[in-house]
RNA sequence: GGAGAGAUGGCAGAGUGGUCUAUUGCGGCGGUCUUGAAAACCGUUGAGGGUAACACCUCCGGGGGUUCGAAUCCCUCUCUCUCCGCCA
């Protein structure tokens, strides 16, 4: 959520950025500030009357103490119409707050002044590549092919027993899962992470708070009975772990990472996208969060996008990193780095992770603030990262090595798998 | 799932209808004293809205009600604790 005293500020400004992310604001912006306007008088108008009728309740209270009966009776008569006028002042500014509210929350955040304009993915800008990509036998194929072959992830099974993109991890293959895991995990806790073990399911205020409600509310798996929902990725438990905190500033930044499951009912994609593990209704990853200073976040996401791409050149996988353009960024984010690695077998880039700056946004929502060197309270920045999902990670890694013998392991992975080749 | 008790500021903990504008202690911050520190003493210390700045208003788990007036009484929801039941 967008900052009130910004957008009163600076309403040009707010339409002139959102336009970049092809987002027409103007109207939006417009009724804000008149209900903004409005709930303030209004406000006004009600702090009078509230504060008229204390003191004549006080002096009701000091008249009754006297005994002086018939004063009090009179001072009665004066405070029925104050209390009329009151509810009606009160429900007015009621309504223009909900109302303020409810436009606000559509308005998506800021784009940085280096997000360029775009409107699809191909205007995704490449601000790097690494990594030679491999040259594969005449033979060589997709990764469901290979899962099938190999007999380490069963999509029939899935389901059998689930539906479909809930495929079942077997063997080697549930191994290299657990390996990858560990290995993401160590490989946070090295670079100054601190672990968490989140629940998967949330509550709506948790949904809210990260800005996954009211926005994606049809995206996520929804437990009616208990009005919990089962998060799409850990930012969603690891950054509300600090809603409603002020925090100190000793106690930033806060870097955070976490694995879990994530479940995501992506309703209405099918096809080729789709196919094996590219793209699936529950599947892990491991998440960095970073809570920050202001002045540090951008810092910050340079940072964790570096540490990802250090993941990346680990697994030996030829990858490349997009700044998202304007349209392509998600509602909530600032800045966006994709890293994509190239997977052979299908022969396209597939993407891994996707590293934003939300600045203000979540915290806003969240009420996520520091206390600043004067005692000033502010918002802090919030940041995440996925570091990595591992699917496309596992199909890359099965299409890029995939050799006569078997499969091999990259080989700071073989440590965890204990294999080094699936066979 | 059943029964009971409870939810008050960073923490502990008073307050059961009328200057509560929330007692007090601890912690935090500032100061006095000191070469420095501790101790002691003095002062200060929640959030949100509102204002040019004041004023002012709201918040005692959430919501609703009674009353001229609610932290306090009533209803309701959520959560916590204790006991019982079930259980990895």
């Amino acid at each position: 959520m967008l900052e009130l005293q910004f957008i009163r500020e600076n309403p040009a400004r707010v339409s002139e950025l959102l336009a970049i992310k092809n987002f027409d604001s103007k109207d939006l912006v417009m009724q804000i500030l008149d209900l903004d306007k409005s709930r303030r008088e209004n406000k006004n108008k009600l702090d009078q009357c509230l504060a008229e009728t204390k003191n004549i309740s006080k002096e009701i209270g000091i008249m009754i103490q006297a005994g002086n009966q018939d004063r009090a009776e009179i001072l009665k008569e004066k405070i029925s119409d104050l209390k009329l006028r009151s509810k009606n002042l009160d429900e007015a500014m009621n309504q223009d707050e909900l109302q303020q509210n409810k436009l606000l929350v559509q308005l998506p955040n800021l784009p940085n002044p280096l997000v360029k304009p775009g409107k699809t993915p191909e205007d995704n800008e490449v601000v790097h590549s690494e990594g030679v990509i491999p040259v594969l036998a005449t033979d060589a194929v997709p990764h469901w092919e290979l899962c099938q072959a190999y007999g380490i992830v069963d999509f029939e099974l899935g389901v059998k027993i689930t539906g479909t993109g809930f495929p079942v991890y077997r063997g080697q293959g549930a191994r290299l899962q657990r390996a990858l895991i560990n290995f993401f995990l160590d490989q946070g806790i090295k670079a100054g992470y601190v672990e968490y073990q989140p629940p998967l399911l949330v509550n709506e205020a948790s949904g809210y708070g990260t800005g996954q409600l009211p926005d994606k509310d049809g995206q996520m798996y929804f437990i009616n009975e208990d009005q919990f929902y089962l998060i799409p990725t850990a930012e969603v438990p690891v950054t509300n772990l600090y809603r409603d905190m002020i925090l100190k500033e000793s106690d930033l930044p806060v870097k955070n990472i976490a694995y879990s499951n994530c479940f995501r009912r992506e309703a209405g994609s099918y096809g080729k996208e789709v196919r094996g593990l590219n793209r699936l209704h529950q599947f892990d990853k491991v998440e960095i969060v970073q809570i920050q200073l202001p002045d540090q976040s951008w810092n910050a996401l340079e940072e964790m996008k570096e540490y990802v791409a250090g993941l990346l050149r680990k697994l030996e996988l030829p990858f490349r990193i997009l700044r998202l353009c304007g349209g392509d960024l998600s509602f909530a984010s600032a800045m966006t780095y994709d890293l994509e690695v190239f997977s052979a077998g299908q022969q396209r880039w597939l993407e891994v992770s996707s590293v934003s700056n939300f600045e203000t946004f979540q915290s806003n929502r969240m009420k996520l603030r520091f206390k600043d060197a004067t005692g000033k309270t502010r918002l802090l920045h919030t940041l995440n990262g996925s570091a990595l999902a591992l699917p496309r990670i596992v199909a890359a890694l099965l299409e890029n090595n995939q050799t006569k013998e078997g499969i091999r392991i990259p080989t700071m992975l073989q440590p965890y798998t204990g294999f080094d080749m699936i066979r």
